[in-house]
DNA sequence: CTGAAAGCGCTAACAA
DNA sequence: TTGTTAGCGCTTTCAG
C-alpha cells in the first residue's frame, strides 16, 4: 500500500513538457518512441525473486479461454450450424433443440466472437470517428450524435484522437480497416492524406472539406459575419479582435473569414492579429493574459468557440477587466454552458449533435448529399453588451 | 447548397431534452430506441424519382473490395505463406522474390487485414478504455497517458464513453471482446457488472475499486483532507462546502470523505449539503448560480475537480462575488488551466496521464500490483486566499 | 429441421 | 527458400 512514485511515462516533465496540461486541439504532448518506456516493468520484473514471481501481490493473468461455437455444439450434441442458428433466432430450429442449445450457451457463458462474425460477415458493425482531440464538449456532442444513430443500428463506435498520436495518418488507416465507415473531422489530417482516405471507402467529413467524400458542415462564415455585424452595428464596436487559430481547422478558418468579411464590409480593420491558440478553455485563459499584458484591450473579442470565451470569463474579471463593460466577448457553438456562465454568452448556435448524427448515418451507408449544410442561429445574450432580456441576472 | 434543416436526431428538442447541452458525467441524453429515427433517410429515399437515384448529387458507395493476401500471391506468382512472410520481414525469403511480392503489394495497394490477423493471432492489438464521458481534460489526459504506452507496443486504443450509451454494460462486454485488455474508470459501471467483468479477463480499474482486478489510483481522501486543512488552518475558514456528487464516482467519494475528515478533525460541520452536480465546467457554473440564489455564500468552496472550479470562476465574478475575497474556491487535479485562470487555482496535483500509462501497461500484460497508488501534491495558489507568490497578478 | 463443408483473411507448423 | 495445409470463430449455402 505504499505510494508508488516511479513514473512510467518517460520523463516528460523533465524535458519541459507539461504533462498536466492538455491541449484540445493542436499540440503533441508525448514522444513517439522512448527507450526508457518499457524499462520500469522489465526492471521491476528482474528485481523480483523467483518466489515473488506470480506471488499473491501479482495479479494472475486470466488464461481461461472463452468457449467457442464448437464447444457449445459439442456440449449440446448438435452441429455448429445449429448453434449459429440459435444465436440468430432462426425460426427453423425446433424449440426443443433450441432449448438444449440455449442451456449449453448459458452454462458455458458463450457469446459469439465479434471477430469471427466480422470476418464472416465482411462487416465489423463498427463506426470510426476521427477527431483532433477528445477534450471539450464540442467533440463529445459530435460523438453523442453519432452514438444516437449507432445504437439504433447495433453499431459500436471507435473514437480516435489524432493529436494524441504521432502516427495519425497510419492510425486512421488502421482504424478504417476495422470499421464499416469513418467520420473524419476537419483539421485532423493533412489534406492529401484525407483525400487519399476519402478515395478509399466510406468516409464522411464533418466540419471540413475534401474532394471525393461527402461533407457535413455549417456555414460558419456566414454566421461569424452575422455575429460580427451585430457587434459593429448594434454596439458600435470598432476595435475587434479574433481569438483562434485560423490555420488550425477549417471551422476556425471559416469563422475567421466571416469575421473579416463583416469588418471589410464596414471599412473596419482588425484591432490586431488573431490570437493564434488552441480551442480549449485553457487557450482562452492564455489569450486573456496575453491581452492583459498588452494593456490595450479591444472593444470586443470574437472567440472561435465557446470554450475560448469561457476561458476569458474565468480570467479577465480576475485581472480587473469587466465583461462586457470593458470588453465584450463572444463565443461560438452555443454549448449549454453559454447560457449559465456570467455574463451569459452571446454566441452562435450550431447543431453539433445533429452534425454527428448525419455524418454517422452517411458513414453507415444511408444516402447522403455531397454537401450537407446545417443551419446556425445567432444567439444574443449579455456578453456582447446587450441587456439581459428579463430574469434576475 | 441549400441549408438542410430537417433533423435526423429523433426530436430530442421537442421532448425537452437539451440537445445542445453536454453532460460530462452522469446523464443520458438520447433515447435508446426511437421509431422515427430511420425515418428521414428512408423517406428521403422514397421521395426520389428513379432518375435521381444514384444521380450526381448522391455519393457513390465505394464497392471496390480490398485485395487479400491471395490476390497478392497470385499476382506475384508465389504462395500466400510467402506473402505473409514478406509482410513480416521474414529474413528467410530471398530478396529477389521479396521484391516481386513487394511490387505486387504496392501495385494492388495491399494491407493485411487486421481482422484476419486478429483471428489468427488470437490477439487484437487493441486496448479498450472505458470512461464515463469524453468531455474534459481529465479523461483526455488519462487517454493520453494510455496512448503513450500503446503506441510503443503497436497497439491501438478504443475509447468507450458509457454515459453516451444506454446499454453500457453490454457495450463494455462487446468492447472486451475486441480488445486484449481493458482499462475501466471508476464510476462507469455498477459494482456488480464491474466485478463480473473483472473476473472475465484482463482488466485494470483506474480511479475506482473492485474485487478481482488490479487498481490504479491516487489517495484522493488524504489529499482532500490536506487541502481542506489548509483552508481551515491557514485561512481560518469555518463555513465550507463541497461541490460534486459523492455518489457519482469513487474519486469524488474519496475526495468528499477527505473533506469531511478534515472538518470532523476540527469539530467543524459542513456549511451545507454537497452540491450534487456533474464534474464539468457547466456544473460549476450551475453550482455558482445555485449558491448565488441562496444568497448565503460559505467561506470556501471545495470543488471535486478543476473544471467545477473553473465554472465558478467564470460565473461568480459576473454575479458580483469576488474570489477569493468573498469566497474561496479550490479545485482538484491541477489541470494546466489552473495556473492560468485568474485567480490562479489552488488545487491538488494528480499525475493523471501517469495513471493512464500505468493502467495501460497493466492491461497489456505487464506485471502490476493489485493496488498501485500514485502520489498527489497540494498546489497552493491564489484562489484559496493566499498571496500571489511573486509575479504580476 | 439439421448437418457437412466451404469460406472470410491471415498465420504457422510441417514438408519439400 | 518456398509451398501446403490446418486452423482462428463464425456464417451460410447445399444436401439430407
Amino acid at each position: 500500500m505504499s505510494v508508488d512514485t516511479r513514473p512510467i511515462l518517460p520523463g516528460l516533465r523533465e524535458r519541459g513538457v507539461d504533462v498536466t496540461g492538455y491541449t484540445a486541439y493542436g499540440r503533441l504532448v508525448y514522444p513517439v518512441t522512448s527507450p526508457g518506456a518499457r524499462a520500469i516493468s522489465t526492471r521491476r520484473c528482474a528485481q523480483m525473486t523467483e518466489s515473488q514471481r506470480g506471488a499473491s501481490r501479482r495479479h494472475p493473468s486470466n488464461t481461461s479461454t472463452r468457449p467457442t461455437i464448437r464447444d457449445i455444439a459439442r456440449e449440446a450434441g448438435v452441429s455448429v450450424a445449429t448453434v449459429s442458428r440459435v444465436t440468430h433466432d432462426d425460426p427453423r430450429v425446433i424449440s426443443e433443440t433450441k432449448q438444449r442449445v440455449q442451456r449449453a450457451i448459458d452454462r458455458l457463458g458463450y457469446r459469439p466472437s465479434a471477430l469471427g462474425r466480422a470476418l464472416s460477415y465482411q462487416r465489423t458493425s463498427t463506426l470510426g470517428i476521427v477527431l483532433p482531440g477528445l477534450g471539450g464538449p464540442y467533440f463529445a456532442q459530435l460523438i453523442e450524435g453519432a452514438e444516437s444513430v449507432a445504437v439504433q443500428r447495433g453499431v459500436v463506435i471507435n473514437v480516435l484522437g489524432t493529436h494524441l498520436r504521432p502516427d495519425a495518418a497510419d492510425a486512421v488507416r488502421r482504424l478504417a480497416e476495422r470499421t464499416d465507415g469513418l467520420i473524419i473531422a476537419g483539421g485532423t489530417l493533412p489534406d492529401d492524406e484525407l483525400a487519399a482516405l476519402a478515395a478509399t471507402g466510406r468516409v464522411i467529413v464533418v466540419a471540413g472539406e475534401v474532394e471525393g467524400a461527402p461533407t457535413v458542415v455549417t456555414d460558419g462564415r456566414r454566421a461569424a459575419a452575422e455575429l460580427t455585424s451585430h457587434l459593429a452595428d448594434v454596439h458600435g464596436y470598432r476595435r475587434m479582435r479574433f481569438v483562434g487559430e485560423p490555420d488550425g481547422s477549417p471551422d476556425t478558418a471559416w469563422r475567421y473569414a466571416g469575421f473579416c468579411d463583416a469588418l471589410a464590409e464596414r471599412g473596419l480593420t482588425e484591432a490586431g492579429e488573431p490570437l493564434r491558440l488552441g480551442l480549449d478553455v485553457r487557450s482562452g485563459a492564455v489569450a486573456a493574459r496575453l491581452l492583459h499584458d498588452e494593456a490595450d484591450l479591444p472593444d470586443a473579442l470574437v472567440c472561435a468557440n465557446d470554450e475560448l470565451a469561457i476561458g476569458m470569463l474565468a480570467t479577465l474579471p480576475g485581472l480587473g477587466h469587466r465583461i462586457p463593460a470593458d470588453v465584450a466577448v463572444t463565443g461560438f457553438d452555443d454549448q449549454s454552458l453559454a447560457e449559465i456562465a456570467s455574463p451569459r454568452l452571446t454566441t452562435v448556435f450550431q447543431p453539433t449533435a445533429e452534425l454527428g448524427a448525419r455524418a454517422a448515418a452517411g458513414a453507415l451507408g444511408d444516402p447522403i448529399d455531397d454537401n450537407t449544410i446545417l443551419p446556425t442561429r445567432l444567439v444574443v445574450r449579455e456578453s456582447c453588451g446587450c441587456e439581459p432580456e428579463h430574469a434576475p441576472n
